[in-house]
DNA sequence: ACCTAAACCTGGGCGC
DNA sequence: TGCGCCCAGGTTTAGG
């Protein structure tokens, strides 16, 4: 599914391909992804604007239009942004010059939104900002008594993070994901802040992970699939212990975690 | 304000 | 080959 790395990934491919053309027009082959507004109002405000720039807000992109309107696409879990259609596709942007952008979505949770002026999302901060300390990261996670996997899925307190790289930061921190997030010491916040970012980066540079639906504007793969320490590995030896990797259910998610390195 | 769980969706994988 | 069943999970919504 498409967290951080996924959509930045998307972001940068799509970016040179779009920037500078006009939207001509909107085929909607299945409406419902297209969220707040009516189709047919959709279609009108989307003809005819110039595509300036595409900003990443943790999972969202958002589509600068020269109108100052902005254009915000989510991929929720399997929607994709293409160059060449595939059997999902539900929505066509045409642009000048004659290309096309797909958007498909095999299972409809992505959204589709239009903005008369600057997006209002209600994201926490992303873990990938500058000011992302750890110091942050603890401020933020003190405030709440939850599990610490529970919060880092939170989008309005930290924002990007989704249940791959949530499994692969605690296991990276070696903490245990059904700890409480307000119950760390110091020296956990800090490996937990610096492996969010490590997995965070290290997976942008492979490109994402292909877990199932994953891929990038060209229809291609991720690599990061390969590096997965710990998501997806039920019953499979540990990398760092040689123990079996444990698959629980947490808030109606897959966690995936070390019992023996995870504490 | 915080927390939990259900709902939205349907392709893919599995057992029979 | 095909049917039924279960699983995947980002976000919103509802309710405690």
């Amino acid at each position: 599914m498409p967290e951080l790395p996924e959509v930045e990934t998307i972001r940068r491919e799509v970016l040179p391909y779009v920037k500078g053309k006009t939207i001509t027009g909107v085929e909607i082959i299945d409406p419902r992804n297209i969220k707040g507004i009516s189709p047919s109002v959709f279609k009108k405000k989307i003809a005819g604007q110039k595509i300036l720039d595409i900003e990443r807000k943790a999972k969202y992109q958002l589509f600068k239009l020269a109108s100052g309107k902005y254009l915000v696409i989510h991929l929720g879990m399997t929607g994709r942004l293409l160059f060449e259609p595939d059997k999902y596709v539900k929505i066509v942007f045409n642009l000048s010059g004659g290309k096309k952008l797909f958007f498909s979505d095999a299972r409809i949770f992505g959204r589709i939104l239009f903005f008369d002026s600057y997006p209002k999302l209600e994201l926490g901060p992303e873990p990938l900002a500058a000011d992302f300390t750890w110091q942050k990261l603890k401020e933020l996670l003190s405030k709440r008594k939850t599990s610490v996997k529970l919060v880092l899925l939170d989008q309005k307190l930290i924002s990007g993070i989704g249940n791959i790289y949530a499994n692969e930061a605690l296991f990276r921190a070696g903490i245990h994901p059904q700890r409480k997030a307000n119950q760390l010491s110091d020296a956990e916040y800090k490996k937990l802040q610096q492996a969010i970012r490590e997995v965070l980066l290290e997976a942008i540079k492979y490109r994402g992970t292909s877990d199932n639906w994953y891929v990038d504007a060209k229809g291609q793969k991720g690599g990061f699939q390969e590096r997965l320490r710990v998501y997806g590995r039920k019953g499979e030896p540990c990398y760092r212990c040689k123990g079996k990797v444990v698959r629980i259910g947490m808030g109606q998610r897959g966690t995936f975690f070390c019992p023996k390195c995870q504490k």
